[in-house]
RNA sequence: GCCGGGGUAGCUCAGUUGGUAGAGCAGUGGACUGAAAAUCCACGUGUGGGCGGUUCAAUCCCGUCCCCCGGCA
């Protein structure tokens, strides 16, 4: 298949005004938004996560947000997968499939493609979980370079995550992971048009610090009570998101409203510093400042022309 | 007013039997191939509350003053 499908993607760092640019295209073409945000896929944090609100989502259709448990977590292939499939549906609908979140990787696995791993099995992954806590992630990292020392050599015998899913992969699949990579990804069926809305942290910080208050007056005290009665393991992955996992401390572990919105400020401060790192060292991205929604548009535009 | 305990990095604190000090968090930069709002890496000069004194040498000992926290009045 040629790449051939068009789609508008809007990424950038939270708080940077993206559902409004998103909105701003449905104005001018039949836009279908589509989440590209690890945590807006959650079912039970809407405002905590910065969702778009319902009258928001009323202003075109918008697909793949709050449909995942708590319990549950949705890594970057699985999205791929979901994603690609809905891009292909609203086009095939004569819709114009918009992109819309801050997570770096979905983007990444959605537009460039992912080695063609197959799913590891839970037990498999969570063997080498408990293993790392018992021995320690420099244990496993010497073990990763036994099987893998490619792999071993990029990854920091710190990096316990990286190393356990080295290690996951090569035990179900019987291939290192550095062999997976190396083969070449499938093509992207799209042709992505990739708008990236960001503003200098300290200009962010106070949009960040207005929009907790802001979640705070739209009840997100009463949402995490609503979340906890239906999942109470704040170890769970939906309860690991900025804000929610702040506000737990809040209601359940006696942190004060004060440092409940502290906390969760610098928290996600921190976050968006990192997605800036991120898109800083990101390709073939147009930089944008949130509120040129004019260049948005003409964008789009002179994107959907090119054939 | 008296008795204790404290004043050390932006914050919380550690330590130095006297040789001018270091962790966590924060901050800055970076990485990132199925947990990604995750995970990880690098970066540490601060009138050691003020002023005196003892000493070759004081953040550490002594005196004094200031401030905070408990308790007693």
């Amino acid at each position: 298949m040629s790449a051939s499908i068009p789609v508008i993607c809007l990424m950038g760092p939270t708080g940077a005004g993206k559902t409004a640019a998103s909105l701003a295209l449905a104005g001018e073409f039949p836009v279908t938004v589509i989440n590209a945000d690890s945590r807006q896929v959650y079912r039970d944090f809407p405002i905590i996560t910065a969702r778009p609100s319902p009258a928001e989502e009323a202003v075109c259709p918008h697909r793949l947000f709050g449909f995942l448990p708590t319990e549950e977590t949705l890594g970057a292939g699985e999205y791929a997968r979901l994603a690609r499939a809905v891009v292909a549906e609203e086009h095939a609908e004569g819709r114009l499939p918009v992109l819309v979140g801050g997570t770096g990787l979905y983007f990444r696995a959605l537009l460039d493609g992912m080695a063609a791993i197959p799913p590891v099995p839970e037990e498999v992954a969570i063997s080498w979980r408990v293993r790392c806590d018992a021995e320690g992630p420099a244990a496993l990292h010497a073990a990763l370079a036994e099987v893998d020392p490619t792999t071993a050599a990029r990854l920091h015998p710190n990096d316990r995550q990286r190393v356990c899913r080295a290690l996951e992969v090569h035990e179900a699949t019987g291939k290192p992971l550095s062999w997976w990579h190396e083969r070449p990804v499938e093509e992207s069926p799209f042709r992505a048009l990739r708008l990236c809305l960001e503003l200098p942290l300290t200009e962010l910080e106070p949009r960040l610090a207005r929009r907790i208050e802001l979640m705070l007056d739209a009840g997100a005290l009463d949402e995490a009570r609503a979340a906890l009665a239906l999942c109470a393991n704040p170890k769970a992955p939906g309860w690991s998101g900025i804000g929610c996992r702040e506000v737990y401390a809040h209601l359940e572990e006696g942190l004060s409203l004060e440092e409940c919105k502290t906390l969760w400020l610098r928290n996600t401060r921190a976050y968006a510093k990192r997605q800036l790192t991120w898109f800083r060292a990101a390709k073939d991205l147009v930089r944008l400042a949130p509120d040129d929604i004019a260049q948005v548009r003409a964008l789009a535009r002179s994107h959907l022309q090119q054939k």
